[in-house]
DNA sequence: TTTCATATGTTAGCTGGACTTTCATATGGA
DNA sequence: TCCATATGAAAGTCCAGCTAACATATGAAA
C-alpha cells in the first residue's frame, strides 16, 4: 500500500471530523485539539489534493462536492478501522484472564486460596496453565504469569508477590523427636533436592552441610519433593511460603531460614494496560500477602 | 467518533503492513521506517488493546487469530481510505485549470496569445474567468489568478507576470498631428478615467495635469476605456503591457511613463502543490515574459 | 447601529510521539 | 559452521503536530 501520496492520517482525520461537526471549533473539541489544528490539516490536505473541500460560509463550514466525497469515504474508511479495534478489545476484555503459574506454586499457594477468589468474583473466568517452562506470554496468548526469580524479566513488567527463601524442612515422623533446630541436627538424616534446583543445593552446601556424609536423593518436580518431604521421606530446601501452612500446623518443622534479596514469586505481565478482569485478580494476588 | 481508545492510526497502519508483508522487515521497507518502530508500534497495539496480534515464527512472524481479524479490517478501512483520495486527487488532475483574471487583461494580453497555448497543449483544458474582483479562490474552486496589484495577498503565492507601470497614451486620430512628447502636449486634450482606478488619476495629476481645465470622463470598465481611447475618444492612463501591441504598431502614442516598484500583474494561487496541469500553464505564462 | 459571543485565519514557537541508532539474539539456508 | 536476515530492546534524536496568541469575520441580540 503507497502512502507517498496520501495525507497524513492525523490530517483526514482532521478533516473528516470538521466535515462532520461542520465548524473546525466543533471538530477540535471532538478530537481535543485547537481549532487552528484542524484547520491546518484541513488546509494542508487541499494543497496536496489541488482542491477545495471545506469553505467558509457564515460563521462555520461547508463542504464542496469535492469535500462531500472525500468526507464519505473516509468516514466509511475510519468507521470500519475504529469497529475492527473494538471488536478485538472486546474480545480480548471479555475471555477469561490467562495464566502461566508454575505447578507447586499453584498446587501449594494458590488453589488452595482460589475458593475465597471464585466466591468474590463468581462471574470472572480464570485460565490457569500450570507449566514448569518460562513461556512466551505473547506467543502462548497469556495475560500474565506467576514466576519463581529475581523479577528481572526482560520487556516485561514484574511486581512482587511473595519473598522467598531458603527454608530446611524436615517432617516430624523423620526426626522421630529428635531436636531439629540446626543443619547439623539433620546433618545424617536423608536429603532430597529437586534437579533443578542447584541453587538449592549450592546454598545449604554453603550454609555447612556436608554433602559427602548423607543419602541426597533427586526428584523430579518440586511438587514430588514435597509430597515426600511431607511423608518423611527425607529434609529438603524449600521456599516457605509454599509450606507456610504445614509449618503453622505443625506438619513440617523448619529447622533453618535465610532470605535472599530480590528472590520472590512475581506476578508477570507485558507492559501497558491489563484489562480490567486481569487487573481485579492482580489485585486480589497482592491482596492475599498484604 | 470517539477516538480515545483506539491506537493511533500510524500504529495501526504499521501493523496492517506488518501482517500484509508477514515481516517486521518488509512492512518496514514498504512505510519507510526502520523495523524497530513497526515493531514498537505493534506491541504498543497489543499492549493498548490486551491481545496478540503478531508472534515470532521461524524469521518472521505469524498472525494470531485477533491479528488476522484486525488486519482485515484496518485493509478493508485504509483501502477505503486511499481509494478516497486518490479518485479526488484524479478529479482535481483532470479538470481544466481554473483561473480567475481580470477581463481587460484576458482580452488585451491573454487571449491574443492564447492560441499559443492552445497549439501547444491541445489536451490540456482552461476554464478562464473574467472577473472585475478579487475572489476567493479556495471558497470559488480556482486553481488560480491573474491578479493587478503589488503582489502581497495574505495567504496566498504571488509571482510577477508583468511588471505595471502608469503610461500616458492616446490615439493618433485623437492627435491630429500634434506632437505628444509631454503632458503639457495633451493637457488641454479630453481625458478618460476608470472610475474605480482613483490612483491612476492620483499619479497624472501629481505629474503635472491640471484637472481643471479639460474634458474628465469616467468609463465604468478597463475594456471599455480602452475601446473609447483606441477610437480617439480621449486620453488616458494604462499599464504599457496592456497596449504593448498598440504602441508597437502605432495605433497609440505613449505619451510618458513611469514604473511604480512592486506593481504588477501577477500569478496568484493557494500555497502548496499546483496539479501538473495548473504548473504547465503558469510555466507557459511565464515563458511568455521571459 | 453597537455589542458580544463564536467562528476562521494566520504565524511563531514548543514538545513528545514517532522514529533512528545501536547492539543483542534468533532463525534457517548454504 | 558460517552468514544473511530476521526480531527484540533500549537510549537518544527530531520534526509533525500541536498550542498560543492575535487578527478578522459573522450573525444574533440589545
Amino acid at each position: 500500500m503507497d502512502w507517498r501520496d496520501i495525507p497524513s492520517l492525523a490530517a483526514l482525520r482532521a478533516f473528516e471530523a470538521a466535515a462532520r461537526a461542520g465548524t473546525f471549533s466543533e471538530a477540535a473539541r471532538e478530537l481535543n485539539v485547537t481549532h487552528a489544528a484542524v484547520a491546518q490539516h484541513v488546509r494542508a490536505i487541499e494543497a496536496q489534493l489541488g482542491t477545495s473541500l471545506l469553505v467558509r460560509a457564515g460563521r462555520g463550514l461547508a463542504l464542496t462536492d469535492a469535500g462531500h466525497r472525500l468526507a464519505a469515504s473516509l468516514s466509511d474508511g475510519f468507521g470500519m478501522i475504529t469497529s475492527g479495534v473494538r471488536a478485538i478489545a472486546a474480545d480480548a476484555a471479555d475471555r477469561p484472564v490467562a495464566i502461566t503459574v508454575t505447578p507447586s506454586f499453584a498446587e501449594n499457594w494458590l488453589m488452595p486460596r482460589l475458593a475465597g477468589f471464585w466466591a468474590a468474583y463468581p462471574g470472572l473466568g480464570l485460565s490457569l496453565n500450570p507449566d514448569m517452562d518460562v513461556v512466551d506470554l505473547r506467543r502462548d496468548g497469556f495475560d500474565m504469569a506467576i514466576r519463581y526469580g529475581m523479577g528481572d524479566w526482560p520487556g516485561l513488567e514484574a511486581e512482587l508477590l511473595i519473598e522467598a527463601d531458603y527454608t530446611v524442612v524436615a517432617a516430624p515422623s523423620l526426626l522421630l523427636g529428635r531436636p531439629a533446630q540446626t543443619l547439623a541436627d539433620v546433618q545424617n538424616l536423608p536429603w532430597l533436592f529437586e534437579v533443578v534446583h542447584r541453587e538449592a543445593r549450592r546454598w545449604v552446601t554453603a550454609s555447612g552441610l556436608d554433602m559427602a556424609c548423607c543419602q541426597a536423593n533427586e526428584v523430579a518436580t518440586l511438587s514430588m519433593l514435597l509430597s515426600a518431604v511431607r511423608a518423611g521421606g527425607g529434609v529438603s530446601v524449600v521456599s516457605s511460603a509454599l509450606v507456610a501452612d504445614d509449618i503453622a500446623s505443625g506438619k513440617l518443622i523448619a529447622v533453618m531460614s535465610e532470605r535472599r534479596e530480590g528472590l520472590g514469586y512475581y506476578i508477570v505481565h507485558p507492559p501497558g494496560t491489563l484489562s480490567a478482569r486481569a487487573k481485579t485478580f492482580k489485585k486480589w494476588l497482592l491482596g492475599q500477602t498484604a
